[in-house]
DNA sequence: GATTTTCGCTGCGTTGCGCAGTGATTTTTG
DNA sequence: CAAAAATCACTGCGCAACGCAGCGAAAATC
């Protein structure tokens, strides 16, 4: 913790994470843009797609933090451009799921795969424990952001 | 590349790295809720105390994606929330210099330091070696993400 | 020195979003 | 088993962030 070129080695992960993600969101924006989507309707349906089952609209609202008054505008603007559709839920009835339309859907991932093939060039120089760590770094910075945020949200708001 | 164990950790990656900007997002979300902010805010803030200069209102547009007048709006309410300051560059009476207000900031990074220490316990338990590998693959991806972000920007859009 | 470019700013219209309320369905309760 | 409560997706409404186009001022270019 005292040992200085540890303490260097954080801060640079900090700084540099920042960067990571503030790319990741110009990224996204680029993505949406060449596609005519919204930033947000990307990033619903790269959640769409990552999962195995389709999601409901509240699954949505909760994952993009929107509201399910928002999520059923979302899912509304997706269905209108073909993106995915919503199929009642036999089980509950009062339940909407909401499946991403393959075909159309590819034109997205064509856009992440073409990424991927670049990004595979960037992870061919990683040992696998390397890329074991990356990834458990990841999954557990996950795992802490969520409980973070229900810190965040019991805290009393400044002002 | 065949080997079939490093496809995986390949997918592996990709799939976590989603989950993980998720993650961020809502964090970034929960963060700009607690203070009172706009996510987008919040980010040109964090843009904002990780360089050392000041930055001009263009350069907030770029970092964040923003058209030059919606930069100025966001650069309004960051100004009348106490967080940041406009001076006139004395170099180039065109631009506008934006700084952030330590005091004021302060408040936003003690959210994010409380979120650094428990963040540090995270890290604790990598090596060093993991620790460099984890960063030098942001800072691989950051660099990677603009290119293809112009590769995108120069692609004619479907539809 | 005239033209062009770049800078930040400002009206204007669009639209994503939160909020609060609604009906339908499920779950819980007495 | 019927009544009450909770949950789901949806809708009208108002707000405000955003992109767009155009503006003067200043700098760069020829």
């Amino acid at each position: 913790m005292t040992d200085p070129d540890r303490a260097r080695l954080y801060e640079e992960l900090a700084t540099e994470s920042r960067r990571y993600h503030a790319a990741f969101v110009l990224f996204n924006q680029a993505v949406a843009d060449h596609l005519g989507l919204h930033p947000t309707d990307v990033q619903a349906l790269s959640l769409l797609t990552v999962e195995p089952e389709p999601l409901t609209v509240r699954q949505i609202a909760d994952l993009t933090g929107l509201t399910t008054g928002s999520a059923t505008r979302l899912v509304d603007r997706l269905e209108r451009a073909g993106y995915a559709t919503r199929t009642p839920d036999a089980r509950d009835r009062r339940r909407v799921l909401v499946t991403p339309v393959p075909e159309r859907v590819a034109r997205v991932t064509a856009v992440w795969d073409e990424l991927g093939r670049t990004w595979e060039t960037l992870l061919d120089d990683h040992s696998e424990d390397e890329l074991r760590a990356i990834t458990r770094h990841m999954r557990r910075a996950n795992e802490l952001s969520r409980t973070q945020i229900e810190r965040l949200r019991s805290l009393p708001k400044p002002d």
